[in-house]
DNA sequence: GATACTAACAAACGACCGTTCGCCATGGAC
DNA sequence: GTCCATGGCGAACGGTCGTTTGTTAGTATC
């Protein structure tokens, strides 16, 4: 890793933690145990920063969406449930960047950004319209039940902690049956049985 | 309503639109015909007005709680997402400032901040609880059935506006739907058809 | 009229901010 | 050895920040 992608992510760190506008240059270049200035060696503005680490992120979840597998909506949508949770455990920072500090670019950096997320979220409502068409999605409105996927999934980023006691391979697989009962799609045959946990987080 | 009333008022609208950090006080009162100075008649510091706003948000959704009508766990549930949602509408930088902004105060004032969301949130739990008991919701993890609910919530503070194409009542009729059937409440046995509709927001 | 209170202004304090720039040290190429 | 490129420091620039303080104007009370 060189100097510039390791300021990328101490920045992701930063910014996601205290927030953009919260975290100065000399306190990333600290993290660093460099001075302020020297991090203009390497990059042109904190702006730039802020647009990286959400490309990066962006690019990690456009992955998700090009890597659903073929088949039916149903394991279609499951696989994007879990690919959705795991680039949230596995980038935590970029993605909290993604959720929520990409509001204080300015534009036209911020329609760049916009345009990122706009492209995922039209993926993801490409799928519900899939599963909607074969009829195995039953939901009133697409663009609703869209909305209601991504927020169940996006406000994740605010509670799941990834070295807490619940896995990513619990959450995910309950997610993805909380998210394909709400879509209407047929539920598993098997028995239920409740469990109660102690997952850390709040929302 | 008073000016401090006015100035809490403006603080929550401008710490929702960009940020606490990235609202100054010289700004805030700006908007309220004063110079910065002069708020400190009304208030004793900014953080002041960041943890009222807090307050007065979580009192809100405490309400909520506190006004669920008697009945069975689905009609509680239903009366839950709705009254979740009209506080977003109808207080969307206070719900804004209770959902992230709150993460800008410094002990010991975030505790509260804190102890606020705590109490919501175990009051939400309760009732899937409450459901999960009764075997109305069919859920194996009471702790992330209420996680994803909340999730589900929360996130339509980013992309929910109040003078937007879709009613508040469409989204909660919506909304209590997709999250009745996600914690595997008995569908509603009506027939459901498709619809399109042209909500804004991303999420 | 004199006094007290309230609310606001304007200036200032001490601090911090993103960024630039002159300088220096180091390492590699010739 | 000399030259050049790179990377970093330290100081500075021009600006902003939350907050305090002295002053002023208006209003109410005696």
């Amino acid at each position: 890793m060189d100097r510039r992608e390791e300021i990328l992510h101490m920045a992701g760190k930063l910014f996601s933690q205290r927030g953009y506008h919260a975290t100065s240059m000399r306190e990333l270049a600290k993290h660093l145990n460099l001075q302020g200035g020297s991090l203009y060696t390497h990059i042109s503005s904190k702006e730039e920063l802020l647009l990286e680490v959400v490309r990066q992120a962006a690019e990690r979840f456009q992955k998700v969406l090009e890597s659903l597998p073929q088949g039916g909506p149903v394991e279609r949508m499951r696989a994007l449930v879990k690919g959705h949770l795991r680039v949230i455990a596995e980038e935590l920072p970029r993605a909290t960047v993604f959720f929520h500090e990409w509001k204080h670019l300015s534009p036209p950096l911020l329609e760049e950004a916009k345009a990122l997320r706009r492209r995922y979220e039209e993926g993801v409502q490409a799928l519900v319209e899939e599963g909607a068409r074969a009829g195995v999605f039953r939901v009133e409105n697409v663009r609703l039940a869209t909305l209601f996927v991504l927020s169940a999934l996006n406000w994740t980023y605010q509670w799941y902690r990834p070295d807490g006691p619940l896995s990513l391979e619990e959450l995910s697989e309950a997610y993805a049956k909380l998210v394909l009962r709400a879509l209407g799609a047929a539920p598993s045959p098997e028995g239920e049985h409740r469990e109660e946990g102690g997952e850390d987080g709040e929302a």
